[in-house]
DNA sequence: TTGAAAGCGCTAACAA
DNA sequence: TTGTTAGCGCTTTCAA
């Protein structure tokens, strides 16, 4: 005897064909009621009526695979990171924010494939491409020139923060260097002159980029950036700690620097954190700005320079989600222009006049 | 003619069929060579080498729908979480971080399903159980005891931090009460008096739950607890500010508690900021404790009670991939057990001895 | 207004 | 060793 009784207890699903069985009529008319299936103009009141309380008995629900499959189209977007292993990245969680929110808005979801790192994307990012999403979104990748060759042409693609020009790949990002020079000639006005700069990786172009903008805010003043004081390392709160620590080690005995330019939140943090160990203060002793505006510089009232990371995110989606539609209607595939948003600095509480003492790295 | 010189520049991805066509074989030897389909032990090495050469030229590649359509599995894991509009949420962060390690081990892939709340969990998540995912991950539930009523049979589920027990949906959480207690405890033993409680949303189980500690580790102490000293907000660094602001203001004139326990680490640092503003100093004048141990307790070295999130996410894959796999195989399913990870108190540079002066609320 | 048939790309059972 | 057939659940085209 069929489990009527208990249509919860069942393994799978209930389908159109249950559905239309238990209503007595056809699949395609229960798909026309229920999903909107353009079979045919109209079906009968009372067909609908059979159609939709079978279904409420069964608890049909449209199985999204077989649809993704007959349409071509899944509505989901991918989102490609490296997120796995070190210390939770407070930049992902921004622009991931953001993403969900313009994915909510286009009745899309999101999967989230994370690679270890950019070196196997060229493995990997293909086989993201098969069919479970239709579009896909590089977070902060590092990508050789050549990439535009082995990315898969049939599925739709942006970047963010994308550290080249890949052709055929639209690209967002905020204006790092003007951010970086804001910042840094905004402390030069206050009257620092000894800025050491805790930089990100070599090779990460917005970590370039914020060395540049740092550069040019001396260089505009008629400045000249003081030797031996830019140091690059990790993005993290670790990264920060540590290339700080070398550094400070290395300089025992010279004068304090009057103010760090970071080039992360967490970057700051982790100098914050050395500073405050050592016994400085600041921004008494010496003033720290970092870069990002995550949450972590908003819980610590850092002074920092802002990048939109939520909305980065979210124009990404609908860039992209305009690429999905046109190529889905066979229109012409746009430009693949790209994007820059502002950055803006924020004034938190890490940020004052230069000390007028002179102090020495113990 | 057909675009063989140019295969890079087809709209659609080429197919087992186009493949077997290339080659000179069947769709299924095709199968077989590049999916390890077993239709048949064998294939002939001739066959094989002309189908890798016919893939390679056309850039096959596996459909994943279509393959989860036949296979009735997609690989992929749901997470369903409440995340969108206000403050990134670290707690999501780290837990999000162990599920996808874990995904990864299990060869899966992970896909997030957003709520505003989970008042709509009960249309929710039911539409998320389309075929798109083998199991669901619900992460901090805060459902009303029916939902084994609406919960659909047919997929696999697990909870960490369910704020109620639900039929056969394993849950697993760390021993929060017990974190609270023994946070509290120790600062009891340093010889703090007046612990205010800044605490999360009432209604959160977990919220409840450290109050409850707050309060065993007092009784335990034969202490009571000092009246009009637990308030309760929104587990954000806002949701600290404000309700410890509030306090502060309904409490001028009196005296300053000697220390504050908060309910996250988010709260701990929006209290943090708020007695910085006021002047006062951490933990000289006055102790702060956090809970979770998240990136910002660590960027902060802030004292804290550690929940094992990373871990909790892996485990809750792990939970579920076993329950898929046990549903897969038709294997009767494993009793819904629960797990509780224990807590840990981490010391940080914000607990101290209580100061030896009295300080009054300005 | 409704139903039958074909196909999305793949896998499994069976035949040759 | 290989090919044929059927079917996963749905949609669309076309015929009744």
């Amino acid at each position: 005897m069929p489990d009527k009784t208990a249509p919860s207890r069942r393994r799978r699903a209930a389908t159109l064909s249950d559905v239309g069985r238990e209503a007595g009529v056809s699949a395609m008319a229960a798909s026309a009621v229920l999903n909107g299936a353009r079979t045919s103009t109209r079906i009968s009141e009372q067909t609908r009526a059979r159609v939709l309380e079978a279904a409420q008995n069964l608890r049909y629900r449209p199985n999204a695979t077989a649809r993704g499959l007959a349409d071509q189209r899944m509505n989901t977007l991918g989102v490609v990171a490296t997120l796995v292993g070190d210390e939770p990245n407070l930049y992902f969680l921004e622009v991931f924010n953001g993403i969900m929110l313009g994915a909510a808005t286009h009745g899309q979801t999101t999967t989230v494939f994370t690679i270890a790192d950019w070196d196997v994307a060229r493995e990997r990012i293909p086989s993201f491409c098969d069919g479970r999403i239709d579009g896909l979104i590089l977070l902060a990748p590092m990508l050789a020139g050549d990439a535009a060759d082995w990315l898969p042409e049939h599925t739709p693609i942006v970047s963010v923060h994308s550290n080249h020009e890949i052709a055929g790949v639209p690209n967002l990002e905020s204006d790092e260097e003007s951010g970086a020079y804001l910042a840094v000639r905004q402390m030069l006005e206050l009257g620092h002159r000894r800025i050491l700069h805790v930089g990100g990786p070599t090779g990460a172009s917005g970590a370039d980029r914020r060395v540049q903008g740092y550069r040019r805010a001396h260089a505009e003043a008629g400045l000249v950036t003081p030797p031996d004081h830019v140091v690059r390392g990790g993005f993290s709160v670790d990264g920060g700690r540590d290339a700080f620590d070398a550094w400070m080690r290395q300089h025992a005995g010279q004068p304090l620097p009057d103010a760090i330019f970071a080039a992360s939140d967490a970057i700051a943090l982790g100098c914050l954190d050395r500073l405050l160990v050592r016994g400085l203060r600041v921004p008494a002793d010496i003033s720290v700005v970092g870069f990002d505006d995550t949450v972590l510089a908003r819980a610590a009232r850092l002074s920092t320079v802002a990048q939109p990371l939520g909305q980065l995110g979210r124009q990404a989606v609908d860039v992209l989600v305009g690429h999905i539609e046109a190529r889905h209607e066979r229109a012409p595939a746009h430009a693949a222009s790209s994007i820059v948003l502002p950055t803006v600095v924020v004034s938190g509480a890490t940020l004052s006049a230069p000390r007028t003492t002179q102090i020495t790295i113990a």
